[in-house]
DNA sequence: CATGAATGAGCGTTCATTCAT
DNA sequence: AATGAATGAACGCTCATTCAT
């Protein structure tokens, strides 16, 4: 069998395993539906993944690459860049697919008792060359970031990302929105347009200090003129 | 048996549901163990609560009302307040105790599935409540926030608090850190004061703009010194 | 429930799962089954025995004290005692019973493996105290038997019994005796009896003699005339 | 290929499922691990051997062919014989090499069940011309026994040798004794050499008895003189 | 109120064997 | 002859929950 016959069955496995958990409201997977999913027996899996978690593991990293790709490809045009672009992004890879966040979430929990120490140390590193890599990117398209600054920003903002997607599981209910609720609604992809934009700003300001922030600073002047790449709402 | 009998039992069982918790590193908790380490037979549990998810559910709510009613009382006391106080809060009862950040993660992720409706919407609203009213406190203290924004303020820092915590689980692992890894070492506690801070700063910046605010601004103007409750490290 | 209900239960859970093994040729039984068989379900075989390899112990060490427990009531007893009581006892508990042996040679083989050290520790303790009284009890009737004499006859004839019945399976095949084997049929109870008493004659022999015994020894007198409690065959 | 080549590589294989056998303490060996021990591909070893079972016993088979083959040559040497010879033959063959024993157990108990009619018949015949031979060689070289002597002391002995090994192993366990055992520790060693010692002695007096022994007799002479071939401890 | 014995669905994994190439 | 990808049956065990006492 041709390695790219492998690799493309790997690739369908992925798919299926996609597939099966999407099907449901639980994001459940087991190997035998995975199996049966991709046209397999339940053994052939297991001669592509040791073991399920790994499986799991494997599809989010997909999931992760094909946003870092896109990202880097960007990154890399010559053509200037705004926040706008990595909110685009953002929401293409990782908050419009439905399973990204999910996943996120679950393998983050899952990292450190499931996975082998051996595969999860490997994947942390194929994940921090990626994010190196965007960082880098990053601090080429804005200027005021120091050294090791995009990624840090690129972690914080993922952070944002997942905590806030998190939160909005849980504060408001996929069925019924509680019709006394103390609190007005909110959704989350308007929610995490402005904690990102938030979160940007914010970095650079605090960056542009030589000492660290104050308070709530009061700014006394009006913001500048937009800077190439001015913020429109997503 | 006296309500308050009851509700002795109620936190002895919560109690005792913790101390099952913290006891491995994996934070897992079967029913019997609880029932046991609780001195009661695995039926009486069930007493005082309908499924193990919410008993988990309202152990995590009872670490969530101790925050909230340490920074109530906080922001209801006449002393002015500056973020450091809401950092040292949230230290103090999110990020130090070893349980809430991943009860947090592990509640958000079952609320969906594992909790019937009813039940979860009750705990939203009681949420909610909270969250209004310390969203209300922190617009006292901090002027610039327009109503509304002490709820945002506040959900994004706790998405924030949560996003990292799991991504500093998954970015380094606790028994060795891989000495090739392609990105500098990172705290989670420092990088978290770090993002919190950037994110209080833009929010306020935003605020202060009529529009949102452009690209990555270049603040022309120092900023201005600090206000009453100046930033220190923790 | 009753300490006595749990030891009911407990035994009939033994029952059932010797009639398991016995329904196959192959001896095999799995949970499942024993579970049916005794009108249980899973989980409940488990509140009695920790794992499938534990309750098969079990049931043999109820097979192996059942032996015991008849041979030092017959050792208890005053009535002189000839080889022939131990034989048949031997017959009436370990041979006829078409479970004993092969139970035995599964238990040996996996002791190692699959009990756990502590669960293995205990059995060999209660083995050793059962062996020990039977022994002591064998110096009483025999007493040509030195101190400790009894538990070794006892281990050599067992050890015995067992090799030769796994032998017995070996040479021949349950269905067809092969027309041209080169060797002369022969059945495993006439051939475990002569060994037998080979054996317990070779013990007296060698422990009459100071030194240990020669080549192979050629008697120069006629064997003396049969004590109490002459051999007779079975 | 050639005969000999084909022969060859069934050795390799064997040698191989050897090498896997030994690495664990359980003596496991799945058919993949042999057949990359042996340089091959997992089908390649299925040319040679029908199946697990048969590949394992015939690796018994080939330890046991060894072990016959020293003590055929030596019986069909001129040179007198005593028990000691044998013994030694023994220890060098089956006790010292960690392999025998734990194979003949599984292989006897595998036999009835997982090897087909055909091919155990086939070993049974062959297990038998060998030992029918050493039957004859040894009642040759021991005068007293009779024919057919010569295999039953064979089997009888094979018998001790195996079921006192099984014993060894679930009375003491390979870690730590026992400190509070009820019984005094014993070696397999010296106590298989005393029990063969005792059958062989044992069964030399009673086939000396016209009629079978009693009780346990009474030596009333003592031993004669050790004739040649005394016997010397190990 | 309290108990704890009973339940039983659910699942990941192994591995001997086959067969198309 | 040699390969090695694919197979799929088989199974031990856990644990949240119930309910008769």
């Amino acid at each position: 069998m041709q390695a790219e016959d492998k690799q493309e069955r790997y690739n369908a496995i992925l798919d299926a395993a996609e597939r099966v958990l999407l099907r449901g409201p639980e994001l459940e997977a087991n190997m035998a539906a995975v199996a049966v999913e991709a046209g397999l027996a339940k053994g052939t899996v297991y001669l592509y993944f040791p073991s399920k978690e790994e499986l799991l593991l494997a599809l989010h990293e997909r999931n992760i690459a094909a946003f870092f790709n896109a990202l880097n490809a960007r990154l890399d045009a010559p053509l200037p860049m705004a926040i706008d672009d990595v909110l685009h992004l953002t929401h293409r890879y990782m908050i419009d697919p439905p399973i990204f966040l999910p996943m996120a979430a679950r393998c983050l929990s899952h990292m450190a008792s499931a996975i082998p120490e051996q595969a999860s140390l490997a994947f942390k590193q194929r994940l921090g060359e990626r994010m190196g890599r965007a960082g880098a990117g990053l601090e080429k398209h804005f200027a005021q970031l120091p050294a090791g600054g995009g990624v840090t920003l690129l972690r914080h903002s993922y952070s944002l990302i997942l905590g806030l997607w998190q939160l909005s599981g849980a504060e408001s209910s996929p069925c019924v929105e509680p019709a006394d609720s103390p609190l007005p609604p909110w959704s989350y992809a308007q929610s995490l347009d402005a904690a990102l934009r938030a979160l940007w700003s914010g970095t650079v300001l605090n960056l542009s200090l030589a000492a660290p922030a104050a308070g709530i600073p009061e700014p006394t002047t009006p913001a500048p003129a937009p800077a190439a790449g001015a913020l429109t709402p997503l």
